[in-house]
Formats: structure tokens, C-alpha cells, sequence
DNA sequence: TATTGATAACTGACCGGTCAGTTATTTAGA
DNA sequence: TCTAAATAACTGACCGGTCAGTTATCAATA
């Protein structure tokens, strides 16, 4: 078979490589997990051979790291932003951090991420513990703050704050991992953020005293 | 090397083989997934050869098939016992509901079956349908139909039935994932019941009209 | 009761395929 | 023409599955 003519077999694109991996990574990653995954399938669908990805990353386990690392940074950029944004009453915080997220969980893999982190949290410990330690914990913990401030003014009525937080965002996350789980299989999709704006007007209504 | 004297190598015992196996199995594809789960562990952990467990199943993914399933028998019937009680309101219905499923999620390994679940759902699509329809929508369909019933007769303000639904027990599966994912981290682990008794006690405050 | 023969549960060494990682070679691009 | 990005053929370890041989157990027989 000839050659195409003039088709160059590949181009050099040092910059743009890295990138497209992971990409391609986390797709592999999401759908079969980390063991399943070969690497011969990310490099086809990044466009690459499976030697030109050792020129990027180091081992498997480093093209996982990246590609969970990578699923952090946008999210705790909007954690900052809400964070940064005047604290107001408690349900008004309450409806933006929930629209906020739902936002992002429709519109981002996400759950996909999610879904890695929880398969492979015995494997990968510090994979989780970067998420736990870096996401989790100061959202949680952030929602909890203002709960305790909210219900010291009386805003709220008593009862665990931490375990308000988790019945808060809890739909949330359900909702993203049914996506990932059970969507695919036929199941009826739920509407995040239609779902967050019922549960949290709920869920206040039944908070304040 | 002289054999220790009187100490068989083996026993025969056919009919408990297979229910140890399964519990062996549980173990490590809990512990590994189903991919880097080894079946030289899974026979170790289970104190036979490898070719024993191939004297029961035929393949790896048997046993995982086993696994699951096994899984979902002592909630279906957990569920078919809540069926089984009176009718009474939805409030009383949606305190029952609760305490129990946060009982079999904290004395049963209820979580590391859904871990496995949601991680093979796309390599397992059948098993993942098994649970959806056999476990999942059935809980989440008599809730939903509990709160339209509650509804007709106002006792329930409006609203989508399934997304209460959704809201009102997904901290109980956001629970049993942490356990699994982050408490092996060092994370501060949710205490279920007292959880789930606070968030159904809010929720239904807000849920009457 | 002791011995023997038949049977099936069980073992563990082995085979073949798969796949992470390596390297000799080719080619784009300056 | 030089260099480094990228390829493609290659290696070796690992692991699912197999099977020839071993051993526990029990029934038949002396």
C-alpha cells in the first residue's frame, strides 16, 4: 500500500500533547477504570502511539494522577469565587452554592472524576485524600461554618451542621454518580438543577424555626 | 521435609466452598475492583488452591456476578417486610424507611457492594440493571408513590414526587459511599442513624404544607 | 475392626494471551 | 544537515484459566 502522498504521518506538537492525554486518558479511565484502561487505547484516541505518551508521563499511575488532579483545580476555583462573594443570610448562601454546583455538575465530567475517586480510593489513597482534603473538606466544611454562624443567630433552628451540610449537597452527588451508573443502562436522568432548587427550598423551609 | 503428621492438607467440603468463596471474593473486588482483583487472592483469602474455585465457577466474572447478586437478596427483603406494614402516613412511612435502610447500611457491607456497582457499571451493564431494577426503583418508586398518595390527599405540599424522593434518602447513600471512600483516609466518618434521623426530621418540616 | 478400592474434592505447576514499559528506527521541522 | 518528536516493533512480567496428579473420604469386603 502506497503511501498517501504528502500526508505527513505525524506532526510534531510538543505543546498540545500532554493535554490531548489526559484528555483521552479520562475518558479510558471513566469507563473501564484504572485497571481495565490500556494504554494502547488512550494513545489511539489521542492521536498518538503508546511510546509517544512515556515522552509525556512517566507511568500509568502518573497519567491517573493528572487526570484526577486535573478534575480538582476548575471546581475549587469556584469554591473560591462563592467564597470571595459577600456572605449574605444563610439561604441565600444555601441556593447559590447548590445552583452553583448543579451548574457545574451539568455542564462538567465531574462525575466521571467522581466516580474514579471512589473506585479506586483503595488503590490510589492520596488520589483521595487530595480530593477529601482540597474539595471536600473546605466545601463541607464551609457550608457547616455558615450554619453554626446562621444558627447562632438564630437563623436556624439546632441540630448538627455538618450533617445538615451532607443532607444539602447529599441529591447532589447522587445525582451526578446516577449519571454515571445508571443513565447509560436507560434509566430515567434526573434534572440536577431543577432537582437542587426543589430540595433546597425543602430542605430551608424545614431549617428555619 | 517430613509432612506434619495427622494435619490433612485439605478437607472436603463441598457445600460450604462456594459461599466462602463469595466472601473472599467480596473482599478483595471491594478492596481492588474487579479488574486488579487477583484470583490467586481471592483463593488464598478463601484458604483453597485456584483451581478449586474453578471446581464452582466458571469464570472470573461469575463470581463477581455472584457477588453482586448476592448483594441485593437481603435488601429486597428488607424491602418487601416495609411493603408488607400498613399504609400509615407518609411521615411514619418515611421514618420507617430511613432508620431501616440506615440500619442495613451501617451493619452490612451494603457500601462496598454499591461501590462495585457504580465502578463496573459500564464493564457490567447487566449487573448494574440488576440493581436498578430490582432494588433501586422499586425503594425509590414506593417513595415516590407514597409522596403522590401523601400529596392527593395534602398532607404533602407540591412538588416532583421523585425528587423528594431523591432528596430524601440520598445522604444515606452519600453516607455509605463515604465510608467507603474516605473514612479508610483518616476522614471523619458520619454517624448514619443520627444523620439520617436529623435530615428526615428537616426534610419533613419542610415537605408539610 | 481393619484393609482395600473407588471416587471426587482439591492442589499446584504450567500455558498462552495480554499489556505496561523499552528501544531501534524513522521523519518532521528548523 | 542536525535534533528531537514520534513511531512501531519488541520484551518480559503477570494473570486467567487448564489439567495431570494427589489426597481425603467413604463404602465394600475380609
Amino acid at each position: 500500500m502506497p503511501l498517501p502522498a504528502g500526508q505527513p504521518k505525524f506532526r510534531r506538537r510538543k505543546a498540545d500533547r500532554p493535554d490531548e492525554i489526559v484528555a483521552a486518558a479520562f475518558e479510558v479511565f471513566g469507563e473501564k477504570g484504572f485497571a481495565a484502561a490500556r494504554l494502547d487505547d488512550i494513545a489511539a484516541r489521542a492521536g498518538v502511539s503508546k511510546g509517544a505518551i512515556y515522552l509525556y508521563f512517566a507511568t500509568k499511575e502518573d497519567i491517573f494522577q493528572a487526570v484526577v488532579e486535573q478534575g480538582v483545580a476548575p471546581n475549587l476555583h469556584n469554591l473560591a469565587a462563592l467564597a470571595a462573594a459577600n456572605p449574605q443570610s444563610f439561604p441565600e448562601l444555601a441556593r447559590a452554592f447548590t445552583q452553583m454546583m448543579a451548574q457545574v455538575a451539568s455542564t462538567t465530567p465531574l462525575g466521571g472524576i467522581i466516580k474514579m475517586v471512589i473506585a479506586e480510593a483503595r488503590n490510589f489513597p492520596e488520589l483521595a485524600r487530595v480530593w477529601h482534603d482540597r474539595l471536600i473538606v473546605p466545601a463541607l466544611g464551609g457550608v457547616s461554618a455558615a450554619i453554626a454562624a446562621a444558627q447562632a443567630r438564630g437563623e436556624i433552628r439546632p441540630g448538627d451542621p455538618r450533617h445538615y451540610a451532607a443532607g444539602l449537597i447529599s441529591p447532589l452527588l447522587v445525582g451526578v454518580i446516577w449519571r454515571e451508573t445508571f443513565t447509560p443502562i436507560g434509566a430515567e436522568p434526573f434534572d440536577l438543577p431543577v432537582l437542587m432548587e426543589q430540595h433546597v427550598e425543602t430542605l430551608l423551609r424545614g431549617m428555619v424555626p
